[in-house]
DNA sequence: GGGATCAAGTCTTGTATAGGATATAAGATA
DNA sequence: TATCTTATATCCTATACAAGACTTGATCCC
């Protein structure tokens, strides 16, 4: 009846052992982070989709073969990384890459006054194509592999402030290239594809506006940008997105909180 | 013998009651979150300096009146924030600001090629003086208080990277103003004002170089550097420090990540 | 119908206990 | 003397149990 799905405790009886493993080997884990990668691993494959409640603590805990509390301490991680999101007295809901999440976790581009808002996008070129050297080497896909090269305008409050340039590889998104493409980038990869963007990587410059973005955004070329180069990857790893922003800092900053 | 220093728990025997509280009020914060507290304002208050061990845990935990459980859920959350350090085997110690720590979680200017490093230091200006209005508002002190004003220009690897103007009231740091200044502020806020940094907010933009600066830095004015603007807070909530950086990012870049 | 009350399910917090893992120092042995 | 073993102190992992807090839905009463 008991299947204990990650490594089983030592021997015989589950029910009474306590170690881990016999061996403190090298590859030793601990077993609630055994059952967090089981559980980010079936995330993963979509065996909960975005947003789906996950089985209750004492239904995970008996399923899998450990104590409720090893269970806690492996959701108790993944909620500090947003990959779930817990509700007490409802249930744990796998996280969702909606606008508000993207706003306060991916998004940091703040007015000087007033609230953090998402922006809107308008699409400006977007054209299916080989991968550059340099794109592959930056997404990991061989030479000429099939990308996606987009570049999109946003404003926020109506004013321009964002001109970016996103590349994607198309084996992760196959299809992409011929539907609309909505505002919300990560919720799409998520609910589309089945690609969950779980970390992200962000690289800050300051640079000079060229002539083309300094027309589109509505200022003077030479205007100071703040570029920004993300590398986003999904939850196994991969990287599933390269997008440079080049974002307009007259009236708006980028937040980072260190504690 | 037993004396509960935070809530202690409702009423009589200590040993066998275990709820927290006779009233879940408006107000009601849960016995690890006490005992974090409590221990953050210990250590705030200089009971344990920078660096100390502090008691073992079953310890703390006879000392306060609770189990040895709830004081490790407290001490986790401060390990995560970085205000204790813990070495199985060996204790749990107050977070010290040396160099290797200020440049993992405060310093996020990284060389595009190359280890990252922490940055030489040389003052340019340095004056006492009284608050103007925009900095008695940034720093939460009189217009009038006493502050300190610091100028210094900071080098990777011999290169002049940065230009960064520091203010800070002299009322938490008394003597500050005819003291030597080190390369690494916080740990001489730390270990000679027992003021430690527990928190700092950067907000950034990208500008353009005036003659002064790029003067300094060694490039011609005009050219694009991204402006940090810093408030770092101490453990109690004040404002420290006030910090504006002017970096060159030709050859480096501002690190963020998010997961 | 509308509102209050109750019960069930779930996460959250707190306690107790046991053994594993790591670091250090003292002692035993060759 | 040099090395190995043991003991001790500490944090780390895992389990079990109990009760609080929150949400939801059903029931009851007016």
């Amino acid at each position: 009846m008991n299947d204990p799905v990650v490594t089983p405790p030592p021997a015989a009886a589950p029910s009474t052992v306590s170690a881990p493993a016999a061996k403190p080997a090298l590859g030793y884990q601990p077993l609630y982070r055994q059952v967090k990668d089981e559980l980010i691993r079936r995330i993963a494959e979509g065996v909960w989709g975005p947003g789906a409640a996950l089985p209750s603590e004492p239904q995970l805990a008996q399923e899998l073969g450990v104590s409720a509390g090893t269970v806690r301490k492996a959701l108790d991680e993944m909620a500090v990384e947003h990959l779930v999101v817990r509700r007490q007295g409802k249930g744990t809901y796998v996280g969702r890459h909606d606008e508000a999440r993207i706003l306060f976790q991916y998004f940091r581009l703040i007015p000087d006054q007033g609230e953090r808002q998402f922006p809107d996008s308008l699409m400006l070129e977007q054209s299916a194509a080989r991968a550059t050297p340099e794109e592959a080497a930056v997404l990991g896909v061989p030479v000429g592999a099939a990308i996606l090269r987009m570049r999109r305008k946003r404003s926020l409050g109506g004013e321009p402030v964002i001109v970016e340039d996103i590349t994607v590889p198309l084996d992760l998104f196959p299809g992409l290239d011929t539907m609309e493409i909505p505002n919300n980038l990560y919720g799409l990869y998520a609910d589309g594809f089945g690609v969950t963007i779980g970390q992200a990587v962000e690289r800050l410059k300051a640079t000079a506006a060229d002539a083309e973005v300094a027309a589109v955004l509505g200022v003077s070329p030479g205007t100071p940008l703040l570029g920004i180069d993300r590398l986003a990857k999904s939850l196994d790893g991969r990287v599933a997105e390269w997008r440079v922003s080049l974002c307009l800092t007259l009236r708006h900053h980028y937040l980072s909180e260190m504690r």
